[in-house]
DNA sequence: TGTAGTCTTCTACGTATCGTAGAAGAGTGG
DNA sequence: CCACTCTTCTACGATACGTAGAAGACTACA
């Protein structure tokens, strides 16, 4: 119970990337966008969003708005905390978490490393910390 | 092109566990094991553990020698190289990398942002890094 | 060297997930 | 109340995976 399927990935990063609730429709066109089109995609039915909507609602990726007529739909998370949820997810499931962590940081790239040096200081070790790095 | 099913894992799991080439009934047979027995498992036909370690084999996760007669399996990588793969791939699929990395490092326990701070202190920060942290 | 026993390969089936969408029902605006 | 839009229900094909039998290949011993 974790991973997504490509069009719901695509979908989601749709709602990612607009921060904002769209109706099905919408996100039917936004599919067509450069972004998302990369994957070449033809233009779904309707119906295909919805389900997959659905689908993703069920996940409790995607809530949906039923008050609104065309039900307006957003993501639940933000793309980031996804990313970390994951990894935290593929690190949580290996017994040798501080092999996979040294492994891990042996091959990130150095400006990554550079991040991770920063998000580590004291400095930025605010309990919630990560939340404004304002890059996208 | 990354994931694998619950028993795939289970067999990855015990190939990792023994560093050794183990053969197909070997193997059968340790998944009874306490440690693998967790997801409660009945015995399984020693064809399906051949199976499932072809289906390994071609995804490049296991290596067989086909010379001993029974053939001998052993892991291509470790658990920790895999783990910091896959911990990289869904990193890389992340258009906004940085904010995912401050997510992550905002929800790892304390003492593995000591870790981190560790592995990435100038000190351990040798080209190929990583190698020796000796857990396990 | 023939034969029993073991090991491997081939083929196959059931289930879950996902992409895909039509048909029919529910709600809305005029 | 009627036409149109939006949603829900149902469904089908593809793929991945767990599962394993049947048949063929190989080994070892008599």
């Amino acid at each position: 119970m974790g991973n997504l399927g490509v069009l719901e990935r695509l979908l989601m990063d749709v709602l990612w990337d607009t921060g904002q609730s769209l109706p099905a429709n919408e996100l039917r066109d936004r599919l067509l966008t450069p972004a998302a089109a990369a994957a070449s995609r033809k233009r779904l039915a309707t119906t295909t969003v919805l389900t997959v909507l659905s689908r993703l609602e069920n996940k409790g990726f995607v809530s949906r708005d039923r008050g609104s007529r065309p039900h307006l739909y957003r993501a639940v998370t933000t793309r980031a905390e996804h990313t970390a949820e994951l990894m935290l997810e593929v690190l949580g499931s290996a017994p040798d978490r501080q092999a996979a962590l040294a492994r891990f940081i042996g091959n990130v790239s150095p400006q990554e490393a550079d991040s991770l040096r920063l998000l580590l200081s004291p400095a930025s070790a605010a309990s919630d910390g990560a939340r404004e790095t304002g890059h996208e």
